[in-house]
DNA sequence: TTTTTAAATGAGCAAATGCTCACTTATATT
DNA sequence: AATATAAGTGAGCATTTGCTCATTTAAAAA
């Protein structure tokens, strides 16, 4: 029998991202898609069962990419400050490493598909972080607080940062880069905000 | 000659912002719109030159109204403390009592439509805001930074708070509700990490 | 070499899309 | 009452949409 061509199913994602990325979710369509991969339509539906299929196994995928990079070289045991500091690095490493991937990521996060999202997302979170954080607490490092609370105040502004970044140019109009001063700055306010 | 009916403009209006909320920006179409609205697609067009310019046009206004709202009895010369706490009191107010306006305006936030949107915005916060930031730092308050950390670290928590709430879940797959005590503690966390 | 299996395809369908046009309706002005 | 003007309409066009099917192609198994 005739065996999967990897190269193809490569390609089917890669230009997903790469679409979604640079015209939105909006503007993403199955027949461009495929035009754009080099394949036929038919094609698609070979690996994925339809539309919403396919974006939500991709965006799946790239989460746990993303969550996988975010936690490399992480020790659950270590201090808080390092612990954070080593997840903060690894995340914008891979915003900025990826820049599709996350741009992509980001607009599902904000589509009807986030719900699926979150499930394996999540997962992949509270394997890793639930202890790094109640550790912490235990030490005597940080203030005890409701996990959302905990990540608003840790992550949001790392986001929020990454995505100042990625569009280029700031609130007030002026030109806005990423650079590793900015984060440790922002680290700073961040660490000290939760630090008892 | 004949008047326009006001109604049928706030009748679409309404039903774009609640079909995006619902449905997803990938979901909304005119036909779909004048229908729900009870209108004929032709009408539609007598107000917006395009879908596209419906869709910048009502997030310009939702995120003016926003921005109006924040902002309320909001005194530029107060304590930096107590500023900001009005903004986040007022802003999370908003977003509770227009859950679907606030969806919808986060969704056009991160699909194509952003930079268009970005102006309006930037030019209303820019107006009300410098001044505040930078009277804080004068006066010792807290510390000199870049307008990018300063938003990062003084808002983003809060709409990572919002969204949790909206979602009705959180990471860990509890439920989770927003609350006044939620939020002061978070905002605690924050102006800790911003002051002096 | 022949057979078997599944990958891969291009043409194209039914439905939905954004949008228009010839036309009707309502109302201020004459 | 007649006229002028712009709001409002429903049918529908051209295109695009997600998706399928009859068929062909490649390669493992016989």
């Amino acid at each position: 029998m005739r065996y999967r061509d990897e190269n193809k199913m490569q390609a089917i994602r890669d230009c997903a991202i790469e679409m979604v990325a640079k015209n939105g979710l909006e503007n993403f369509g199955i027949n461009r898609l495929a035009k754009a991969a080099g394949v036929s339509p038919a094609t698609i539906y070979i690996y994925y069962k339809d539309k919403e299929d396919l974006l939500t196994s991709i965006s799946i995928e790239e989460g746990v990419k993303m969550t996988r990079a975010t936690l490399k070289g992480f020790d659950p045991n270590a201090s808080f400050r390092e612990g954070l500091w080593v997840q903060w690095k690894n995340r914008a490493a891979f915003s900025l490493d990826n820049l599709q991937a996350a741009e992509f990521f980001e607009q599902l996060r904000n589509s009807t598909y986030k719900d699926k999202m979150r499930e394996a997302i999540s997962l992949e979170f509270r394997k890793s972080m639930g202890s790094f954080v109640e550790n912490a607490v235990k030490r005597g490092e940080i203030n005890e607080m409701p996990l959302e609370v905990y990540w608003s105040v840790a992550f949001a502004p790392l986001y929020a940062l990454i995505r100042f970044h990625n569009e280029g140019q700031s609130l007030d109009g002026r030109k806005f880069k990423f650079s590793e001063s900015i984060m440790k700055q922002t680290f700073d306010c961040v660490l000290k905000g939760l630090s008892k």
